[in-house]
Order: structure tokens, then sequence, then C-alpha cells
RNA sequence: GGGCCGGUAGCUCAGGUGGUUAGAGCGUACGCCUGAUAAGCGUAAGGUCGCAGGUUCGAGUCCUGCUCGGCCCA
């Protein structure tokens, strides 16, 4: 041989189509036509068809605005449980919903009509709600194209929506099956209320401003206390609210609080009889503001002081007793541990009617609000003191009424009881965000559902629902009664939680919740579909009645509940004018709630069934649809309607800090659907530890755009590998050398993580594995290994045909671990290898074979090779070495047993090692490095002692190339 | 303010019932290869395990307080 030949050609290449470069915001939405062109998800239901089903039931988002990356969180995690349930074989049908009615959609309706100065009350309920219809029509196909581009796979063609009339006939059905069981009763509680626009607010309607107030203190004789020295003293009050006044029923101490009584002093420091109770703390600001009377000079005397406690039982009496009446009766003391010494006297004065606390402690002692003022903000026609009819009376917001000059302060004057009254008090109120008018606390009747009254479950008839909502849950021993909340908590032990400190947080607010309220004074809902007979104040339960409702809601939808419709739906047997219909809307949960009912019990989907396997939502929804939907199926069927549930936590920045738009740390989905692509944000979603809170940005992206593209590039490296590979080709497991029999015990362990990752819905686990098994197990050790005897060996050699083999293997077990994942690149790839052969979503679990190994064996050996690798290094760094190819190796082999392993076939040390001959010495030194004498074959680069020349051929490839030559 | 949850290398995560110098992958730096090449391989540096007390022979791991952050309430 005169001159080297290039061997280049007989050398075979992994040869590929598929690029490095993914490209992948431009490439996934053809992949995502091709799908809805071949209508995959169909052809999957068809696939599975027959097999055991898992069903996880969407919880519906708000339809209403783009998705953010909370949403892409959410839904890449359900999309990765039902497409791993697939993959294991099951029918996992997965059909996506929104919730569509509720406050929001309302506002932005009601600006659209504020912008064209129209008002609300004046168009048609009708008109309103047709136009809430539309814009939330609208969000949900905008968000359904946003899933879909997100790699979602699901019923795009066919989801449910809350606004659906069949969906709202069916929540009227469930809502009547409480009406039916007792489980509905109508109390009050006190809301937000504005006078000007005559409606209850949220909290979110409401905004805060500064304003100055009049502040006034009254005095509350005691006519009755444990303690004698109180009788006949006043107890003082502080109030920014002279109005309330008129509605008092009791007042508040605070049990741990200090009080002190105080006698007046006249101007020669003797005293006037006249004392008052108040918080020893707040004493020195009460006296300020009495001097601020025109009484600069005004002292007190100490006459003794009491802890709070020591004032249960005392009784006072109202400055107005003198009208008779309500006004008459006595204002018990009542302990408040809401009462502090921040700011007026430490006595507070209770109005039920007016204040969420004075509701509550009042209701706690029997003491019920009486409704006195009305929607306009107006005492009522009847009420003793400044009725409607008195010429004084106007809206209890108005500053006028309640000014030091106004009716109320001047008549408490006239009773001897204002001990002070300014208009100077400055502090945040809350305002109609419409309006910008002064709000107030009301009381208001509203709708309730009972946590604690004991119900016989199931006992009970049910109206006819025509298949909406039809399937009741079996009745079971009716004998023992239970309250939902007893009822709720069962159904929580029996439920699997994922994370487990899921059924903590949820079993906490279940058992300490109070009744559900379910009325809502809004329009655009789902009607409160109870007559309630003027006369006693029940409601008609009448299973006739309510299937003529129920069928006309799904007929009309929610407009079907109206007056003029209220006669044929009550029938001949009822008198119009003898019912109340109620104008309430349900509260959303309870729509969102009933999901279950309407979407997996209604037949609507048959593919579904209840209870459904999963609910999977993030950790806000144990207050909202984990526990909305779990009491109104406990109400309706005793028992939950999950198995198991699954929650989040939630997206924070790349600090940890919540995300905000005023703050400007918001990351899109869609941003990054358009900058990475959608598998990026799947990889990212299936990496993070989804249990806890989490983070995003640039440096994460960067990252998970790292993992992809290290996956990508073990495909890459595959589908070359595997360039021509047929079944021709393949080699029996037993026929394969040591490393291949490893290499598939290796990939049978990673099945098993990843099957256990599934079960346990641990996707941070799966996708770790996956990529660290390609990163160390195949990238850094058997494709390097290998790539001698992939490149040179002859292609019929069994070797070479072994290792083909396991690739193949490989690359079917890798291609469905990753395809639950990276939806859009794992069918990049399958298509790249099978142009014809369907979807790679459509294929089940990989069998792995099960093959045994000696795995100390290997475990020891992986650790030589790691310490003959750093062994090189040295010689590396002073340039002795540049190839690992290049290096001798000398191992220490005591004992006698790498000697083994020169049964596992010819230089199989070396071809482990990557290097040149590894000989065996018996030393206790770590592995010796020389730089090799031998020559470097021109073709596979190998240092071997046939080679006479650089350049020359290795016996192995002298006799490839002749083959080759030879098969030309 | 209350209930619940969390804070381990630059990033994403492991670290049964407390026990040798706290681990992995990625990234970074440096080097090798130039026949996976905007790829592949190797080596190295990087952590007072949020802070402070306490229990213990010994604590990332148990207790208390604090702090930061989150969800839900008020």
């Amino acid at each position: 041989m005169t001159e080297n030949r290039d061997y280049r050609d007989t050398v075979f290449l992994p040869q590929t189509d598929f690029p490095m470069k993914a490209g992948l915001p431009e490439k996934e939405p053809h992949i995502l036509a091709r799908w809805q062109e071949a209508d995959l998800y169909a052809q999957l239901r068809e696939a599975r068809s027959g097999r055991e089903k898992f069903i996880l039931h969407d919880g519906p988002p708000y339809a209403n605005g783009d998705i953010h990356i909370g949403h892409a969180l959410n839904k890449v995690l359900k999309d990765a449980v039902v497409r791993s349930q697939t993959l294991l074989g099951k029918d996992a049908p997965y059909v996506p919903g929104w919730d569509c009615h509720g406050l929001p959609i309302e506002w932005k309706v009601e600006e659209a009509y504020r912008k064209k100065k129209l008002n609300k009350d004046e168009v048609p309920a009708e008109e309103f709600r047709a136009e809430c219809r539309a814009y939330a029509a609208q969000w949900v196909e905008v968000q359904k194209a946003q899933f879909q581009r997100l790699g979602i796979s699901g019923k795009w063609d066919q989801p449910y929506l809350t606004m659906a009339p069949e969906a709202e006939a069916a929540i009227v059905a469930e809502l009547l099956k409480f009406a039916e069981t007792g489980q509905l009763y109508r109390g009050a509680k006190p809301v937000m209320w504005s006078p000007v626009e005559k409606t209850a607010l949220a909290e979110a309607e409401v905004e805060y401003e500064d304003i100055t107030s009049t502040q006034i203190d009254v005095t509350f004789e005691i006519v009755e206390s444990p303690i004698a020295e109180l009788v006949g003293a006043h107890a003082v009050i502080w109030t920014t609210t002279p109005w309330t006044i008129p509605v008092n029923q009791a007042l508040a101490y605070g049990p741990e609080v200090d009080y002190i009584l105080i006698e007046a002093l006249d101007e020669f420091a003797e005293p006037t009889g006249q004392r008052y109770l108040v918080a020893t703390e707040l004493y020195d600001s009460f006296r300020s503001r009495i001097r601020g009377q025109g009484n600069p000079n005004q002292n007190y005397a100490t006459v003794d002081f009491f802890v709070g406690e020591t004032l249960a039982g005392t009784i006072c009496r109202h400055p107005m007793h003198h009208l008779g009446g309500f006004y008459a009766e006595p204002r018990p003391l009542l302990p408040g541990d809401f009462v502090t010494t921040d700011s007026g006297t430490g006595l507070v004065h209770m109005a039920p009617d007016h204040g969420e606390d004075d509701f509550a402690l009042c209701k706690a002692h029997g003491i019920n609000p009486k409704f006195v003022v009305e929607a306009d903000g107006r005492y009522r026609e009847d009420w003793l003191w400044l009725p409607r009819t008195d010429a004084r009376n106007m809206s209890v917001i108005n500053p006028k009424f309640n000014a030091p000059d106004g009716p109320i302060c001047s008549d408490l004057k006239e009773a001897g009881a204002l001990l002070a009254a300014s208009t100077d008090y400055q502090h945040s109120y809350p305002h109609s965000w419409r309006s910008k008018a002064k709000v107030i606390y009301r009381c208001t009747p509203q709708w309730f559902v009972p946590m604690d009254k004991p119900v016989a479950p199931f006992d009970y008839p049910v109206a006819p629902l025509g298949g909406i909502g039809g399937a009741v849950a079996l009745a079971v021993s009716a004998s023992k009664t239970a309250t939902l909340r007893e009822t709720a908590i069962k159904a929580i032990a029996d439920t699997r939680f994922v994370p487990e400190k899921g059924r903590n947080r949820i079993g906490s607010m279940v058992e300490g919740r109070p009744d559900w309220v379910l009325s809502r004074q809004r329009a655009w809902g789902v009607p409160i579909t109870l007559f309630v007979d003027r006369k006693t104040g029940e409601y008609l339960v009448d299973p006739e009645v309510n299937a003529r409702i129920i069928a006309a809601v799904r007929e009309k939808g929610v407009d079907a509940w109206s007056d003029e419709a209220a006669p044929a739906l009550l029938g001949p047997d009822y008198n119009v004018d003898d019912y109340e219909r109620v104008v309430d809307i349900l509260d959303v949960w309870f729509d969102s709630g009933s999901t279950h009912a309407f979407v997996l019990e209604s037949g609507v989907w048959p593919e579904l069934q209840s209870p459904a396997d999963l609910y999977l939502e993030g950790s806000d929804q144990h207050r909202g649809w984990f526990q909305s939907s779990l009491l109104e199926s406990c109400a309706t069927r005793g028992r939950a309607p999950y198995k198991a549930v699954l929650t989040h936590g939630f997206t924070m920045d790349a600090k940890g800090m919540k995300m905000s738009k005023s703050l400007g740390n918001t990351v899109s989905p869609l941003d990054v659907m358009r900058d990475y692509g959608a598998d990026i944000i799947r990889l990212w979603a299936l990496s993070v530890d989804y249990t806890e809170d989490h983070r995003i940005g640039p440096e994460i992206l960067k990252g998970v755009a790292d993992q992809y593209r290290k996956l990508r590039n073990t495909f890459r490296y595959l589908l070359g590998a595997l360039d021509g590979y047929t079944e021709a080709e393949a080699l029996p497991v037993d026929q394969m050398p040591e490393l291949e029999r490893y290499m598939l015990a290796l990939l049978g362990e990673l099945d098993g993580k990843m099957r256990a990752a599934v079960d346990a819905f641990d996707f941070n686990t799966y996708t770790r594995s996956l990529i660290d098994f390609c990163n160390e197990d195949l990238s850094a050790f058997f494709f390097d290994i290998r790539k001698d005897c992939l490149y040179c060996d002859h292609p019929a050699d069994p070797k070479r045909r072994a290792y083909r083999t396991v690739l193949d293997t490989m690359f079917h077990a890798l291609i469905r671990y990753a395809a639950p994942v990276l939806v859009f690149t794992s069918e990049e790839v399958w298509a790249s290898r099978y142009p014809t052969s369907g979807s790679v979503h459509l294929l089940e679990w990989p069998v792995v074979p099960a093959v045994e190994t000696d795995a100390s064996r290997w475990n020891a050996l992986r650790e030589l090779r790691t310490q003959v690798t750093e062994a090189i290094e040295p010689l590396r760094r002073e340039k002795t070495v540049r190839s690992s190819l290049e290096a001798e190796v000398t191992v220490s082999d005591i004992d006698g047993v790498l000697r083994e392993y020169r049964d596992l076939g010819p230089d199989f040390l070396a071809e482990i090692f990557i290097s040149g001959p590894v000989a065996f010495v018996k030393t206790t030194d770590g592995p010796g490095i020389s730089r090799t004498e031998h020559h470097k074959c021109g073709r596979c680069w190998r240092h071997l002692p046939e080679v006479a020349e650089d350049g020359d051929l290795c016996a192995r490839c002298d006799d490839v190339v002749t083959k080759l030559d030879a098969e030309a």
C-alpha cells in the first residue's frame, strides 16, 4: 500500500433527514393541522374502545380572556395524565369544558354598554343575557384554539359549557334535588349593598377610598349587671355610621380587654353622678373627644377597673327606649373576639343588619336582623324611629343624615345620649366601582344549604329528569341519617389525594365551613327556580312542577324562568298569586359543582362515566371546585364525584414571586409558544415539582430548551443509526453481547420507573428519568462505546446487528415514553422513521424484553471506567494523549476478577473504556495510562499492534473493506 | 390578623424511620474529538441545606421562634 486510501466512504455514519434544529414554533401548527385533519382524537377512541376506562373530568376554566401560564400548566398536566393512561392502553376520553356564567362576564358586557351610553337596567334581561352568552361563546373559541395549540388532546368539537341549555336544565334539576330533600333554607346575611344601584355587590366590585365621616360617641345606660356599681352607669360606644344606631340590638366587649369605669367631675371637681364605661387603653382618646366638644376642662375620676369577661350578663337599654317596642328591648353586652383597642371606646355597638361581625355575634346569641333599611337605603315605612314617612328620612349614606346636626344626632342629643359628634374622622370606606357612591352592609334574605342538618340520603322522590342529570346513585341504606358535613368528611376519607396533603387542606375547610350561600342577586346565571308560599314562607316541593321547570329550562335556557312563564310552570293546581317567584340566581360554584351530573352522568358524552377517576386542579380549588363538587355530590348522591384528587401549586416568576400585570413579571404561554414552542412549555410543566409552587423565567426556559435539545438529539442519533434497519437484521437477545444485554436490562429498569411515575402522576420523575437515561446511559455510555461498532463493523456482523436491534428496541420504548410529554416532536420523530404508519399517539406502552444481567458486575465495571477516564485526563492536559484511543491502560486485577471479562469478548475492556489495549497488573494502584506505541488504523482510528503504519488497516477493517469491495 | 404549605449548588430536582467528606442532570469554565459537528466525550469549580435557638454523642432530616414566599380566609 503506497498511498493511504480515504476510507470515509466505507464507514457507516448515521444518516437521517431529521433536522437537529427543531423550529417548533413553525413546525407545530402543521403537525396539529394533520392531527385535526385525521381526527386523531376519534381514532384514539376507536382504538381504545372497550378497554378499561380512565376518566379525567375537566374542571372548567372561566370563559374570559386569553389563557395564562396557570391554564397552560393545568391543561398540560391533564393532557399528560390522559396521554399516559392512554399509553397504558386505557380508554381515557377527555371532554374539556368552560364555566360561562357569572359576574366577570356580566361586568364586561356592562362595560360595553356604558361605552355605548346604554344603561343595563333599561335593557331587557333576556337581551342582556344573550349578550353575556355571546361574550362567553367568543372566549370559549379563543381559549379552545390556544389549548389545542398547546397540544392538548380532547373532544374539542364537543366540549361542555355550563351555559348550554341542557346544562342549565341539569343544574336546575340538581338544585331541585336539594329542595326535595329539604337541603335548602332561606336565611339572611349581610352583603355589600349599593343603595344607588339598589343591588348587592361582590367584593371585587367594591373599591376603597379615603373619606371623612362623622364620628359620634353614644351612651347606653346599663340597667342590669352582675357588677352592682355598673347599674346606672353608661356604656359608651363610638361609631362612624350614626345611621346604624336606630338598628342597634346589642353591644360587644372584648373578653381580654381591660375596662375602666369613670365618673365625670364638674368645674369644682365634684362628682356629677355621670359614670361611663370605656376601655382603659382608649380612655385618653375618649376624653379628648369629649373635651373637643366645647368642654376643654372636662375631668373624670376613676371609679373602678374590670376585665372584659366580667361584663358578661350586663344589659343596657337603647337611647331611644322611650319609643317602646323594638327600642324597649334589652341590649345585652356580648363577648366579641373582634373587639380591639385600636380605636373607638372598646365597646362596639352591634347592628346585625349592617355588619358581618355584628350579624355573626348576634346570631350566635339568638338575635336576628330586622331588615330595616330598604334597597334604596332608607328606613322602611313602619319603622318606629325616623320611618320613611318622617320628613327627615333620607338615604342612610347621605352625609346630611349622619351629620352632627342631622336627625339622628339631634334626637340622640335630645335623649341625652350623645356625648360627642364631629365630622372629622378620616378613614378608608368601600364605594361602588360603578357609581362611586358609598356602599353599606345590608342584611338580605339569601338561600343556604345547611351543613349540619341531618338528612336521610336518597330517601326521597326524584323529579323525572328525562335523561339529563337523571342518573342518581343507587339508594343505599336510608336508615341512617347524616349531615352534609358528615357525608362530605366521609367522602374525603374515601378519596385518594395527590399529594396526600390535599386531604388535610380540604378536610379542615369542610369541617369549619359555614352553610353554603347559594343565592346571588345577579342576572347572568342559573335561576334558583323556587316558588315560595307567600303565607308560610315555605318553598313549593312538587315533582310535577319541578319536572315542568326542568323541561322548560332545557328548551329555552335560563330565560324560561320568568313571571310570564310562572302560571304555566305552576300548573292548574296552584294559584300563581299565592307564590313568590324567587329571582335570585345560583352561585356559579353550584354550576361547576354540578358538572359531574351534566357531563359525566348525562349520557350526552356516553364515553364518560361517574364517579370520575380523577379531578386535577390548582390548590385554590380546595375551596372552589373540589369542594363545591364534593358538597353537591354528597348532598345528592352521598359520595364524592371523584375517586382521586390531584392538586398542583401555582406558577411564580423566576424569583418565586407571584406574577401580576402591575409588576410586569408575567410569562404568557402564548409568548413562550411563539418563541420556543408548545413542546418546551410542556417539558417545563412536566419537569417542575407541581405539588408545590414553582417558577418560570428566561433562565429556566433556556434550561428546559437545553434538555429538549438533548432529547431531540438522542432521537436524531437513533434515527441516523437505524438508517436502513429492518426486522431481518434483528438478533435474538440470547445471541447478543453482554453490553447489549446489559442495556436492555437498564431499559427494563427504566420502564419500571416510568410505569411507577405514571401511576403516581409523578411527571417530574418521569421526565427526569427519561432525560437522565438518554444522557448517562445512552449518549455518554452506550452510543459512545458502540460508535466504533456502528461505523466500522460490517453490516452483517452479529455484534453490529445486535447493537442495532437494541437501538430499535430503545427507539420504540423511548418514543412512547416521550410521546405524552413532547407531543409534537415525538410525532415528528415517528413520522421521520415511519412516514405512513399513523400517529405515534395511537401506540401503546412498550413491551421491553426482560433480560437478566449481573448488575453488581456492571456497576463495578462502570466505576472502573470512570477511574480510567479520570486517569487519562492528566495526559490529555499535557497533550501526551489526545484521543482516548491513544491511551494504553493497565488495571489492577489482584484477585483476577477482571480476567473473566476477557470471556466477554476480545478487547472487551478496551471497548468499554474506548481506549487502546488494556493490560492487567497485580498492584493496588489505580489505572495506569501510557501513550500507545501502536499505529492508527486508517479506517477505525484505533491504535492496534497489527497496524504497521499510521493509515494502514487493522485486521477487522481490512476484512470489512475487503468484503465491501467484493460486494460493490 | 387566622388556617394550611414551602424555602437543599446558577437552574431543575434526589436526599426511608436523625449517623461516614450533602448527591444527580443541566448550565458554567477548561480540555479532547472533528466520521452524531450550532453535535459528541471528558475534567473541574459551585452548597454556612432561609435565619436563630433547642433536643441529641450526632440534625438538611425532630422541636420552638423568626424571616421570606405562596394558596385560602378575615
